[in-house]
DNA sequence: AGGATCCGACTTTTT
DNA sequence: GTCGGATCCT
């Protein structure tokens, strides 16, 4: 131990080796914490003290995992085991699971993702034959989810006159029916969403005394990593059990509280030393990660902010280079100039991509940057957005075993009781559900027992019924015996989904096909896993736990050198030597959402110095004059944000006219293209309106044409030799009136016919057979 | 019941 | 530019 403690500088080590008592870590960006709190966990186990009696919270399970594979370095893996770690929602979880009993809830309950919540109030709102214009599904959503998290359940709800009211005066006088109803059937699903893990966690340990001494006796030792964000629920989650014995440690930095949206409570860092006795106060201010630059500049623009702690960040690092401003006429020339900017840095400096990382403020921001890094040939990857487990095709593999698991969750039932199809419509559903409300049952035992009920389906309809439940019930007794991989496979394959998915022979249907594969070896790496851990049983309902509770950043993929895309938010605790924050411009960054008081606008300036200290020796600032938006070309202003900083940190690089899309340039670059020698950045591509083919002919499941409209700032080359690959680089396939994506290079083609705005072509797809198109190149349009 | 087609809402951020 | 839901058609 003491060769890990001389690593810390002094202000580390004081509140490393501070045993007892509250306390809590200030901690700057880049200063460290995370080696102070793995070497606290591991200092206070060396003390002697049982690792079964220490709780640690972080915010993501990867954070919990590298942090337990540290301290299992330190003192051992078999100690390090019994360390309770993970998320609040993940922690807690575990425990409901344990006393599920007392509150009702069967001790295999369902996790409700965001996904099944909407879609549970949403069908909600249209039983309750609601305006859904008023009551927009996530808005209500959104509302229940900061009730929950104020601890307002129905009844405080109802007997709370003024939240009445303010629901209301928003023109949602039914908002507490809803919320009521929601609630309900949430219950009698057997499940639970998100808030709930929470909330009714504070139930059992307010209304079961026995219970809350029981987890204040066995977390003696309690520590919260980011602070600053933990939502009111948690605060008081945090505050009973470390009552008795106040061995409570905080870490956080309030100049990164950046989750308010989702009801993160600032106020709990800031009244941290209100809440305990004797707190110990212990600051990190020394910042190893970035240049004075880079440091500097950030507290320039944190500066600006009114509410915030006591700190000074500083750095004894070298001074390093200026942060770079780059300013482009669209967000396609931005993506261009990071492109080719990582390009450069990368070959001058010989740098693997995964020092490289692009930050943004919303997903749908991803893509022009995406196009470019595509061109470019640098492989990337981007976190976040829809992730691997909300794909529509994992959800349904999902759905099967979640009902096996737990047939009375409804939205699994939903989701699958027709899919693949097996004659059961939406008539019958309706008449299902209507049924189950009556009957105060789950939906499946109302189809369990249909000839015992009155609900009006014909007897063809009635057989299929019983036929699913057959189909359910054959799979809970696979489950008694089979490990989650077998049981998979078992069922992808019985239920028919495997070939509905083969059936679609496009590239999408293939790429659905590999994420099933990918799906089951991931269960086949999750049985083998628990099979090494011996203390855990690997069964589905703990596969589906680790599924629901997952975050993006968690699932580690094999190819690690690409350059991470991601928003800020993700970013937060991650930090890399090249950072690019994209998309600097009023009402984008910061949001134009978030500028109506000052607490929101000081939310995204946080958000901004997040970005910025992400950054170790590098960070780039790019704008753009005018970006796509909503398909349509709206016009810019920079971000207030740049003129924050002190100019000295800055360097504003060369200005558009240098920089802009050239192309003689391109066309090196990317090889064959051919461009107008119409001044490219004065040009748009008006995609064609109509679709090239009418009705009438006999494209049924192979659809034979298609009409491409170009990319933008591309001429699409018709007249390629055969057995090239096509410039088709990002078009879009217009399939009827669907519109599909042709990715760079997937398509080859064998034969052309004719060049112009009409061209036929015989395509060859990587994965599905030889396509005839017709491709229709959109009209050139010069503007301004 | 199921597929094809059409329409309009959406883009803040996530456990 | 993308998605899902509604509607129309068979």
């Amino acid at each position: 131990m003491e060769k890990y403690l001389s690593q810390l500088n002094e202000a580390q080590l004081e509140p490393t080796i501070q045993k007892e008592g509250p306390m809590i870590i200030i901690a700057g960006a880049g200063s460290g914490k995370t080696r102070v709190l793995t070497y606290r966990i591991a200092y206070l186990m060396s003390e002697g003290i049982d690792p079964f009696n220490i709780l640690s919270l972080t915010f993501t399970n990867k954070a919990a995992r590298e942090m337990k594979e540290r301290i299992a370095t330190i003192v051992g893996a078999s100690e390090a085991k019994n360390l309770w770690m993970g998320t609040f929602h993940s922690v807690f979880a575990k425990i409901l699971r344990i006393e599920a009993d007392k509150l009702g809830y069967p001790s295999n309950f369902t996790i409700y993702d965001t996904q099944d919540s909407d879609r549970l109030i949403a069908s909600i709102i249209k039983e309750m034959s609601l305006d859904k214009d008023i009551y927009k599904y996530k808005q209500v959503r959104s509302r229940i989810s900061s009730y929950k998290n104020s601890l307002i359940t129905v009844r405080a709800y109802f007997q709370n006159p003024e939240l009445k009211e303010a629901d209301a005066m928003a023109r949602r006088p039914r908002m507490g029916d809803i919320y009521k109803e929601y609630v309900e059937r949430c219950f009698k699903a057997g499940a639970m969403d998100f808030d709930d893990l929470l909330l009714k966690t504070n139930e059992l340990l307010t209304r079961y005394p026995e219970v809350l001494m029981k987890y204040q006796n066995r977390f003696k030792y309690i520590l919260v990593d980011e602070y600053q964000d933990t939502n009111h629920s948690q605060y008081l989650i945090v505050r009973a059990l470390s009552d008795k014995f106040q061995n409570i440690c905080v870490v956080g930095d309030d100049a990164q509280s950046i989750y308010a949206f989702r009801g993160a409570n600032i106020n709990n860092i800031l009244n941290f030393q209100k809440d305990y006795d004797d707190v110990k106060v212990f600051r990190l201010e020394q910042n190893y990660r970035s240049t004075k630059n880079i440091v500097n500049a950030a507290n320039s623009i944190i500066d600006k902010n009114q509410t915030k702690l006591d700190k000074v960040v500083w750095t004894a690092n070298d001074e390093g280079a200026k942060i770079k401003v780059n300013r482009s006429l669209t967000d396609g020339d931005e993506g261009r100039y990071v492109a080719s900017t990582i390009w450069e840095t990368k070959m001058n400096h010989q740098l693997p991509n995964s020092d490289f990382a692009i930050l943004y403020r919303t997903n749908a921001q991803s893509r022009s940057i995406e196009d470019a890094l595509r061109k470019r040939d640098i492989p990337y990857r981007i976190y976040g957005g829809l992730s691997f487990y909300q794909r529509k095709e994992i959800k349904d593999v999902l759905s099967y075993l979640r009902l096996i698991i737990n047939p009375a969750d409804e939205e699994a039932l939903k989701r699958i009781i027709n899919f693949p199809p097996r004659g059961i419509g939406q008539t019958t559903v309706d008449r299902l559900i209507v049924a189950a409300n009556g009957y105060k049952r789950s939906i499946f035992e109302v189809m369990k027992h249909i000839d015992k009920t009155e609900v009006n389906v014909n007897s063809g309809t009635k057989n299929k019924l019983k036929n699913f439940v057959t189909l359910i019930e054959s799979f809970q007794v696979l489950n008694q015996t089979a490990d989650v991989f077998e049981l998979a496979e078992y069922v992808t394959r019985t239920s028919g989904l495997i070939t509905e998915f083969k059936k679609d022979a496009t590239p999408e249907g293939v790429t659905r096909m590999e994420n099933i594969e990918e799906l089951l070896n991931g269960m086949k790496d999750f049985v083998e896993g628990q099979k090494e851990i011996a203390d855990t049983t690997g069964n589905l309902a703990e596969f589906l736990e680790d599924v629901a509770l997952a975050t993006d950043l968690d699932a580690d993929k094999g190819d690690t050198d690409h350059v991470a895309l991601m928003t800020i938010h993700l970013a937060k605790g991650l930090e890399f030597p090249y950072v690019f924050i994209v998309g600097l411009e009023e009402d984008l960054f910061p949001s134009a959402m978030s500028m109506n008081t000052r607490s929101e606008l000081e939310e995204e300036r946080r958000l901004f110095y997040v970005a910025l200290t992400r950054a170790e020796k590098q960070a780039y600032l790019t704008y753009a004059l005018s970006r796509y938006r909503w398909g349509k070309l709206v016009d810019s202003d920079p971000s207030r944000f740049i003129e924050e900083i002190d100019e000295q940190y800055l360097d504003i690089v060369t200005p558009i006219e240098e920089r802009r899309f050239n192309p003689m340039l391109s066309a090196d670059i990317f090889g064959d293209a051919e461009h107008t020698d119409v001044n490219p950045n004065k040009i748009r591509y008006k995609p064609a309106k109509q679709p090239v083919f009418k009705k009438g002919h006999t494209a049924k499941k192979e659809p034979q044409k298609f009409q491409v409209t170009t990319p933008k700032n591309l001429k699409p080359v018709a007249k390629t030799n055969s057995s090239e690959t096509t410039n088709l680089f990002d078009s879009k396939l217009v399939v009827g009136n669907t519109v599909k994506h042709i990715r760079f290079g997937t398509g080859e083609v064998l034969k052309i016919e004719g060049t112009g705005t009409d061209t036929k072509a015989e395509i060859k797809f990587q994965h599905g057979g030889v396509k005839k198109l017709l491709l229709r190149f959109a009209k050139l349009e010069v503007v301004g």
